[in-house]
RNA sequence: GCCGGAUUGGUGGAAUUGGCAGACACGGCGCACUCAAAAUGCGCUGCCGAAAGGUGUGCGGGUUCGAGUCCCGCAUCCGGCACCA
């Protein structure tokens, strides 16, 4: 993509660099034995040694690593920004635990099943005081803005980014708690459903049902006691399992419902979690299946107040026989002042008694939660944050960032719960110089996605030691035109770059507020199905075919498998045969430098293959804007193919057309086999490099032709073809069509009884049987 | 359960707005060159059929002169989310 952009004429900014931070790294050096500094910059030179034998085009100037000092100040300056605002803030709260890294993880880092997702370690529940980035206060933003990229990104990542973001609208209902001077707020998507509601649930892990139990009689405190340590020994697997029987525990508590004043018993089960909503609901039956389940169970009342229909119109049967819960639409009834109305008024009616009554008001929650920035290990940046002893805060002041990690040198970095960094004590104790107070250094680290959520301002600006970005330098070239990436990156990464973005808008510094304009989630390689990894070994194959057949090769090969979004399987292709294409494509240009033909008049070649190249020309900018690299790769074995005929039995590798041909040939050819196309253009005599070159536009009037293939279709189907002029009038094609001779036989004694004529391409006769 | 995507020859895949289904390759078969092989070049290759012809884009319907493409229903596979109130 990029070099077909500078093709076009364009300044193309196509940089590299490594995020080297993080728990991979590091984890591979305390395996080793050796410093996590040196094993990551060995790597990196390794692989960057390894990627220029590619040839990718990038822009080497402004390489940069993530672990650099240089870089993560940046990370350090972000954060303090982030601090100012009230946007990074530090909070003891039910934190996932990794037990194998011996670290904390973001909601985003665990994976559906429960395990981590570095270390595939079952995450744990742990309660520890984090520093979190408050990404929920931009959590509209980030759903809203997802509309101005459809049709730029994938549906699949628009789709995963609302999943993940997770709003839903309601209300918040507060209900009275008998014995407690709070009242408890519930939050609901049915607020129509209030005059259903027959009991309350709490979450067994919150506060609230701690309080509750507390307050209740002994059998049912150690019920609750009971009921809490089963839940919490739940593996995640085994709490996610929705088919299983529900459980729970009566507080011995009743709550009010707030719009009918009726008492309702309130339970704790572990159906309604804790870290959603307010942890607590308003239980409705009749309405709801989870509920409905949890009240048959439990012998608690069932009352219908919506009158759902089926599709005929008669009445679904009650949900207190039926067991199944109508969640569906209909008329409200028994709900007093809400009888008679739709779901949809209904909600709006019952969000103004609430609001009259001030017992509730319209809400929005979130499934976001926000992002837990500290991690427990070393090889990650240093949070800006100084402690004292009387437990307050200060920030370490921009003027001596960056903080920079201390010598791995004698440390234990194996993971064992806190971070290494406490361990360096004459890094972590400071004397405030003004003061004269004792200060500690946070000793966490930054989640190395802080790192990634920025490069891309960062590349703007690399060697600049001054600032994190020039704003100058991001009006000329933010935000990015064009971003490839894998899917796995879809909330992640993706999620938290979109985030720091509109921080980075809201802070002054950009006049933009999403980062990424185009997006191109890229396959994977696989071999026989599975992923190809250097564990498994199987990358050595890579490796000799990349020795055998060159790079050129393997590039055109990987082009030509499918569409980049595809996975391709290794065990379907052919290096062999990109080989021998690029073989039959430089042949060409050598058979012209043989011949020795002299640089030519174009317009003197031969028109016939001159129409194929200005057509090669017309198409592969469409084909290339729309990422369909392996289409163009077609069209160029295609022209190869006539070119090879126009030189051994056509007009001769000195017209010039051929020349015209094989120029065109390597232009195109360079997006893919920088190497071949190189040769190419110098065997026609240019002067390096092809990669510069603008691409000549196609000559329209080379595209017309004088005759075309005419479809005639009886009875539709296919039953003859003519050749006739473009220009043929649509009476002069119906009576060719109606005259061709396999028409008429399929025509036969039937009667035309309408014709359908699309001149030049097709005439559609239609008959019946002769009466 | 909810949301999204996919399904085309032996294989990877192609097919602007509905207009010749299978471009281009891989593989296979045949031929030329060669003592021979490799390499290279040329030809054939969806399926059924000797041919004429028929048939064919996951399945069943529909719209249309005409459907891989549009509409309805279904199946299978892949991905995301999920006791989310």
């Amino acid at each position: 993509l990029a070099r077909y952009w500078r093709g076009q004429g364009y300044d193309v900014l196509h940089p590299i660099g490594w995020d080297s931070f993080g728990l991979p790294a590091e984890n591979a050096a305390i395996k080793r034995g050796v410093d996590p500094r040196e094993w990551t910059y060995a790597n990196i030179a390794q692989q960057k040694a390894s990627f220029r034998i590619y040839a990718p085009s990038f822009d080497w100037s402004r390489v940069l690593h993530t672990s650099d000092p240089e870089y993560y100040k940046w990370n350090q300056w972000i954060f303090l920004k982030m601090y100012e605002k009230g946007l990074a803030y530090r909070k003891a709260s039910w934190v996932n635990w990794d037990p194998v890294d011996q670290t904390v993880l973001a909601n985003e880092q665990v994976l559906a099943d429960g395990t981590s997702e570095r270390s595939g370690a079952m995450v744990v529940k742990k309660k520890l005081t984090q520093w979190y980035f408050r990404i929920t206060d931009y959590a509209d933003r980030l759903l809203e803005d997802l509309d101005q990229l459809e049709g730029k990104w994938p549906t699949k990542v628009l789709n995963m980014q609302r999943n993940w973001i997770g709003r839903s609208r309601g209300a918040e209902v507060e209900f009275e708690i008998e014995g407690r001077a709070e009242k408890v707020p519930v939050f609901t998507t049915r607020p129509d459903t209030l005059h259903g509601a027959t009991f309350m649930v709490v979450a067994p892990d919150s506060d609230l049902a701690a309080e509750l139990a507390a307050g209740a009689s002994p059998e049912v405190r150690l019920q609750f006691k009971t009921y809490l340590d089963a839940t919490q020994k739940q593996s995640e697997i085994e709490r996610q399992n929705t088919d299983r029987e529900k459980t729970g525990v009566f507080l011995d508590h009743f709550a009010v419902n707030p719009v009918n004043g009726e008492r309702i018993p309130v339970w704790a089960s572990d159906y309604v979690l804790a870290d959603y909503g307010h942890g607590a609901i308003m239980a409705v039956p009749a309405h709801d299946q989870r509920d409905l389940d949890f009240a048959l169970k439990f012998e608690l009342p069932v009352r219908v107040v919506v009158n759902v229909l089926d599709e005929d119109g008669s009445p679904l049967p009650d949900p207190a026989e039926s067991g199944i819960a109508t969640a569906g639409e209909g008329v409200l009834i028994n709900s007093a002042e809400l009888d008679g109305l739709s779901k949809t008024d209904a909600i709006a009616r019952a969000i103004e008694v609430l609001e009259e009554r001030d017992t509730g008001r319209a809400a929005t929650t979130y499934r976001l939660r926000d992002w837990l920035i500290s991690r427990q290990r070393y090889w990650g940046t240093p949070i800006p944050i100084l402690h004292a002893e009387d437990g307050s805060m200060r920030t370490v002041p921009e003027s001596e960032l960056p903080v920079t990690l201390p010598d791995a040198a004698g440390l234990d970095l194996k993971p064992k719960g806190s971070s290494p960094l406490g361990a360096a004590t004459e890094w972590v104790n400071v004397t405030d110089p003004e003061t004269g107070e004792t200060l500690t250094r946070d000793a966490d680290t930054m989640d190395t996605f802080v790192d990634s959520s920025w490069y891309y301002f960062r590349f703007l600006s690399s060697n600049d030691p001054t600032q994190a970005f020039d704003p100058a330098e991001a009006k000329t070239w933010a935000p990015v035109d064009q971003y490839v990436g894998g899917v796995e990156h879809a909330i992640l990464h993706l999620l938290y770059s979109r985030f720091i973005t509109k921080v980075m808008f809201d802070l002054g510094y950009i006049d933009f507020e999403e980062p990424f304009l185009d997006m191109l989630n890229q396959g994977m390689v696989l071999l026989d199905g599975a992923k190809m990894s250097k564990s498994k070994g199987n990358l050595v194959e890579f490796a000799s075919e990349l020795k055998e057949h060159g790079a050129d090769a393997l590039r055109v090969t990987l082009a030509f498998a499918g569409p980049p979004e595809d996975d391709i399987d290794w065990a379907d292709v052919s290096v062999q045969g990109s080989a021998k294409f690029l073989a039959r494509a430089w042949r060409i240009a050598h058979d012209i430098e043989l011949a020795g033909s002299a640089n030519a008049d174009f317009a003197a070649g031969d028109p016939s293959l001159r129409r194929a190249t200005h057509q090669l020309l017309a198409d592969a900018p469409g084909l290339s804007e729309s990422y369909k690299f392996n289409v163009v790769v077609a069209r160029l074995m295609e022209q190869v193919n006539v070119t090879r005929k126009a030189i051994d039995s056509g007009c001769g590798v000195t017209d010039p057309a051929v020349r015209e041909s094989a120029e065109a040939i390597a232009i195109i050819l360079s997006l893919f086999a920088p190497y071949a196309a190189e040769d190419m253009w110098a065997m026609l005599g240019h002067e390096p490099t092809v990669a510069l070159v603008e691409w000549p536009s196609a000559d329209e009037s080379l595209l017309v032709q004088e005759e075309v293939t005419m479809i005639v279709q009886v009875d539709g189907k296919v039953r003859d073809k003519v050749t006739v002029t473009p220009a043929i009038t649509e009476t002069d094609a119906e009576a060719q069509a109606l005259a061709a001779p396999n028409a008429q036989r399929a025509i036969g004694d039937r009667q035309v009884v309408k014709v359908i004529v699309r001149a030049p391409k097709i005439v559609s006769i239609v008959t019946k049987p002769a009466s």
